[in-house]
DNA sequence: GACCCGTGGCC
DNA sequence: TGGCCAAGGGT
């Protein structure tokens, strides 16, 4: 068997470099966005945006990150900050260990660099939550550095241009673009044309449809010359998420509702939520694998009713979760196991949940709506 | 390389 | 409706 050779790296020529450099400056000077993280050039201001963007649309990031540095407008005021305030104004965004991940590197650049972001790629590359694609980022956009920056932007434009067929899921296929992207950035404003790649991906470029009539560099386009845009890139599919019987309970004592921390590794580490298990096997009512948790941890209930079902779909997770009412049997009021805590109203405000455990909550107000002046409230 | 880690919007 | 995707990183 002869083992299949990857492609070569392409070798942009001379002229085509610089014609491609000139279109998409010149383009990117007249289209470029007003985003919040470009009004200067402040390091810890593009670290943060960069965080957030991964793998995060700008409409979403840009609510969040207007809060994030109102909150916390310098690198000293969030190295400052507690972890909990930071995850607090991280809620809803999702992968929570970019903004713990954020805080610790932030504490170390202010313990180790006097507060200022380093503006070296080795120091920057060690920062905790900074990867290639970030450092990258960072040195470029903030110091003018002449280091690729390449994302799934910069993938989808490079295999385009020359028509490439590597699959842009591989790591080694990032590898090949770094080293293709060094013959293309420009001296002087690797910053502006690492953001240029990227703004042509999210603006003309795109993954459905791309609006080659109107590109700037569509003369300098491989695939367009061959019509195979729509071809491109190649990305291995990925795996569907596995479905997931989950039981959530709504247990209540006085005002207080019963919560749990979730554990410091995987899905949703060290947040906040509702009492979760999962559903074993057998032919048993939902709430009972629930009941069973609670009294090995020393927690005695007895089953209400089911206040619904919602679904959430995570990247590799699909959890079916069936919300059940929980009524304490005696007073609670001795030792609560590490992590569990009886919250009242106000001092749940103050915690951050991740959004499967919001849509529960949103689904008890529903219902507890519903029943006003039927049955009066949950007990 | 394979898998894990959230969420929302779009077609 | 659901599959796909988004300025990825860690293990």
């Amino acid at each position: 068997m002869s083992r299949k050779r990857q492609d070569p790296v392409p070798v942009p020529n001379q002229k085509w470099v610089a014609s491609v450099r000139d279109k998409l400056l010149a383009w990117y000077d007249e289209n470029r966005r007003d985003l919040p993280w470009r009004k200067n050039k402040d390091p810890y201001r593009i670290w943060v945006s960069e965080i957030m963007l991964q793998q995060t649309r700008v409409d979403t990031v840009i609510p969040y990150y207007e809060r994030f540095m109102d909150a916390f407008p310098t690198l000293k005021a969030l190295a400052e900050a507690e972890e909990e305030q930071v995850i607090k104004a991280w809620e809803g965004l999702g992968y929570y260990s970019r903004a713990r991940n954020l805080h610790t590197a932030v504490k170390e650049v202010a313990a180790s660099y006097g507060g200022k972001v380093p503006s070296d790629p080795e120091a920057v590359s060690q920062l905790k939550g900074v990867g290639a694609y970030t450092a990258g980022a960072i040195l470029s956009i903030a110091f003018d550095r002449r280091v690729p920056a390449v994302d799934g932007n910069v993938m989808r434009v490079f295999s385009r241009w020359f028509a490439m067929q590597d699959d842009v899921a591989k790591l080694s296929t990032r590898k090949k673009f770094e080293e293709l992207a060094l013959h293309v950035i420009p001296e002087g404003r690797a910053g502006d044309f690492n953001q240029a790649l990227m703004e042509l991906g999210a603006l003309i470029c795109t993954p459905t449809s791309p609006s080659c009539d109107t590109c700037p560099v569509r003369e300098e386009c491989r695939a367009r010359e061959w019509g195979v845009q729509a071809e491109l890139p190649v990305k291995k599919k990925a795996k569907p998420p596995v479905p997931l019987q989950v039981i959530f309970g709504w247990i209540r004592q006085g005002d207080k509702v019963l919560l749990q921390r979730r554990p410091n590794e995987g899905l949703l580490a060290g947040m906040w939520g509702l009492p979760t298990v999962e559903a074993g096997k057998g032919e048993v009512a939902p709430g009972e694998f629930l009941r069973e948790e609670l009294c090995r941890k020393g927690i005695s209930i007895e089953l209400g009713s089911v206040l619904g079902e919602l679904e959430h779909v995570f990247s590799h997770r699909r959890w079916q979760v069936t919300l059940v009412e929980g009524k304490i049997k005696e007073q609670a009021d001795g030792n609560l196991p590490e992590g569990w805590y009886w919250a009242s109203e106000e001092e749940q405000e103050a915690l951050a949940f991740p959004n499967v455990y919001r849509k529960a909550f949103a689904m008890v107000r529903e219902r507890k709506n519903d029943s006003q002046g039927i049955q009066g409230r949950l007990f």
